[in-house]
DNA sequence: GCTGATTGTCTTTTT
DNA sequence: GACAATCAGC
């Protein structure tokens, strides 16, 4: 304990041992926020005798806890299992599943993801006839958050909808929350709001959550939003111990609702509050920090701050603009193979850009390069259709819900069409029945008949049998006898092969569950699955990783690409449009991007026409606005003016482009590649060859250097 | 009811 | 360049 406390400097260690019952730390980027935060916890156990159990830790995504999760478990190995440390979201189902009953509703509600929610509107739309191309998920979605937020009802809505295009809105969310009543499920928002709305009429039970934990800790404050900061003041007494960590210069949520003026508004709340500031950074090389901090400081709404470093000074920020899409994913490829080949390993680096789009020309060239990689976000595991479908099973064992049904009731196809589907959904709302209970009694046809009740008594097989099965089995069983995976492994896609492999996963993944909580049944592993999004493997592979800013937060990496800094793409167009909160908010995030980087920092853009914007491509502001002191411009350059790019680009050194051919092989060779077959050398361009291959693999871009590539000698 | 082809639309970020 | 809705043909 002694030298864990002795390995802070002044700042943190104030921070650590403060006796105040309100703190504010007030941490940048690096500064070591989150060893603040877990020694401050492990202080409380060890030194002031506080029962691990009146620990709350509060983080902002799943990830965060297991990080938080694991430090804890390496200090105190015997307690750290008892604090308890939780998303908000998962805070709120552990209190809704304990006591919504006070409420007057059953524990047993099922939690929509955003893929069940669109599956609702889907269905509102066609009761509707509403046109999704009009009416865009996103905007549904958008409406539907924004009044359970103001906490309005239907006919609230349809009040205050004044057009007729608003009226529809307001007619879909009536349907969706006559479908979620039906359904019994709870959508995000409900997890927070219902608890509120709990602690606020039953003063016992909130009296009871707040004997619970007396000591709160909130991570990532600065992205609180209104409700949240509610359901925490809620859970405070006047004796409560309630200690928040934030960096405002990293609020990056307020389009969903994040509120900045929360955490700089603490002390008002909560008086008398202790502020500590924690500028040292021990992540970056100054060189990066100068940067970053030139950026930030265009910000006018925020309390000035000025990381600083012990670290050495570093090199300079790298600024590469390449003239297409696919040359600046080669810059960053080339940049990873040299920087590997100097002995760095693949998972020190990563590439952040502002959007999932803008992953793909670069996976592409990661493949043809055969630089190992991992994607984060884009279509989470937890998302994916087999995924879905495999978990939809096995939730008909224990609620069949409707939305469940849907997804799996002609998977693999029964001959159950949309025709038959839509009979059975129409009768069951018509009798208040769930689609699995109308079975046999909805007019159907024969045909579709006879499958949907086979299914039925397969379903009820299942349900009995599994009371003595592990979870494993159960979802093994289900896939076999279901004909889901023979499904699969049928067909000679080579996408259903990795749908098969991403099953696999899932049954380790069920597996792990089931060793770590014996005594969990299939009712809590699905409840664990619906506030995931994605599989929390360990990083112990070699890859490099690829990842949305967003949910780079609150990791590091040797070494940082960024990516796609155009204008209109990063900060996008979409922010601007809010006008100046929306383009601070977005500074904050290239802020939170270049504050990942420990050593080297690449910043990248590109030239040509964006179908995103509809424009051409310009550098992104953020570039401009680093000096110049601290930035090295390479790569294609546009003169000051910024006229035409026909003539106002000219290319100044760029250290990859021109290279001298390589010497074994040239324009004509007949090769062969291990894995693609034979082909043809299209073009030379340094080490990087295009070689056409054989049908299926066609055209790549590949290292000419590449053990797997061999030269054909003529024959 | 199923399949494959075609058209049109939309591309921000996540628990 | 993906996804959903629509349509034609089996």
């Amino acid at each position: 304990m002694d030298e864990s406390l002795a390995k802070l400097n002044k700042d943190q260690l104030q921070a650590v041992t403060t006796k105040s019952q309100y703190v504010r730390i007030v941490a940048g980027a690096g500064s070591g926020k989150t060893r603040v935060l877990t020694t401050r916890i492990i202080f409380l156990i060890n030194q002031w005798g506080i029962d691990p159990h009146k620990i709350l830790a509060i983080t902002f995504t799943n990830k965060a806890t297991n990080e938080m999760r694991k430090r804890i478990t390496a200090m105190v190995p015997d307690q750290a299992g008892r604090v308890v440390i939780s998303t908000i979201h998962s805070l709120g189902v552990r209190i809704l599943r304990e006591d919504i009953g006070s409420l007057g509703m059953p524990r047993n509600f099922t939690i929509m993801d955003q893929e069940d929610q669109k599956a609702i509107i889907r269905e509102a739309y066609k009761q509707l006839d509403l046109d999704s191309k009009q009416y865009t998920f996103g905007m549904l979605l958008d409406y539907i958050g924004n009044n359970k937020y103001a906490q309005f009802d239907g006919p609230r809505a349809m009040e205050t909808a004044m057009s007729p295009f608003e009226k529809a809105k307001a007619r879909v969310y009536q349907y969706y929350l006559d479908r979620q009543k039906e359904l019994y499920a709870l959508d995000f928002d409900d997890l927070l709001l219902l608890t509120v709305r709990l602690f606020k009429s039953r003063p016992e039970i909130r009296a009871k959550w707040q004997r619970r934990f007396q000591f709160i800790h909130v991570d990532e404050f600065q992205d609180i939003d209104d409700t949240q900061y509610e359901m925490i003041k809620l859970l405070t007494t006047p004796d409560t111990y309630l200690y928040v960590v934030g960096d405002p210069d990293q609020t990056i949520y307020t389009w969903r609702g994040a509120n900045i003026n929360i955490i700089i508004n603490f002390e008002k709340d909560f008086t008398p509050c202790e502020t500590v500031v924690l500028d040292r950074n021990y992540r970056s090389t100054q060189m990066i920090l100068s940067a970053a901090n030139s950026v930030i400081r265009y910000n006018r709404n925020r309390l000035k701050k000025d990381l600083y470093t012990a670290n050495g000074e570093g090199t300079k920020v790298v600024h590469f603009a390449a003239p297409s899409e696919d040359s600046e994913a080669m810059f960053v490829a080339q940049r990873i193979g040299e920087l590997r080949a100097k002995g760095a390993s693949y998972n020190d680096m990563a590439v952040l850009y502002r959007s999932n789009y803008l992953s793909r020309p670069l996976e592409k060239i990661f493949i043809d390069m055969s630089i190992p990689y991992v994607i984060y976000g884009g279509i989470r595991f937890y998302e994916r259709a087999e995924i879905k479908d495999a978990l939809s099973y096995l939730r008909m064992l224990v609620t069949q819900d409707d939305l469940s049904y849907k997804r799996i009731i002609n998977v693999p196809k029964r001959g159950v069409g949309t025709k038959s589907i839509d009979d059975l959904l129409d009768y069951a709302r018509a009798n208040g029945l769930s689609m699995y209970q109308a079975a046999d009694k909805a007019p159907l046809t024969p045909k579709a008949r006879k499958a949907i009740t086979a299914l039925n008594q397969q379903i009820e097989q299942w349900r009995l049998r599994s009371q003595d099965m592990d979870l494993e089995t159960v979802l093994q069983t289900v896939l076999k006898e279901s004909g889901y995976k023979a499904m699969l492994e049928s067909s000679t896609d080579a996408f259903d092969q990795e749908r098969l492999e991403n099953l696999k996963e899932l049954v380790d993944d069920i597996h792990g569950f089931g060793q770590a909580n014996p005594e969990a049944g299939l009712t809590e592993y699905l409840q664990m699955v619906a506030l995931y999004t994605d599989l929390q493997n360990e990083d112990d592979g070699q890859h490099v990783q690829l990842m949305t800013v967003h949910s780079a937060k609150g990791l590091e990496f040797d070494d940082v690409f960024v990516v796609g800094l155009s204008d209109g793409v990063f900060p996008s167009d979409k922010s601007m449009n809010d006008g100046l909160k929306g383009l601070e908010e977005e500074r904050r995030l290239a802020y939170v991007a270049f504050t990942r980087a420990k050593q080297r920092l690449y910043l990248t853009e590109s030239r040509g026409y964006s179908f995103a914007t509809n424009s051409s491509k310009m550098p992104s502001r953020f570039l401009s606005e680093i000096d110049a002191d601290f930035i090295d411009n390479i790569g294609v350059a546009v003169r000051p003016d910024h006229e035409g790019l026909a003539d106002g680009t000219e290319l100044m050194h760029t250290g990859f482009i021109p290279k001298a051919p390589n010497a074994k092989y040239k324009p004509g060779d007949q090769v062969t590649h291990d894995d693609f077959g034979d082909g043809v050398v299209i073009s030379v361009n340094g080490n990087f060859g295009t070689i056409a291959f054989a049908y299926p693999v066609r055209t790549k871009t590949i290292s000419l250097n590449f053990p797997k590539l061999h030269k054909k000698e003529a024959s």
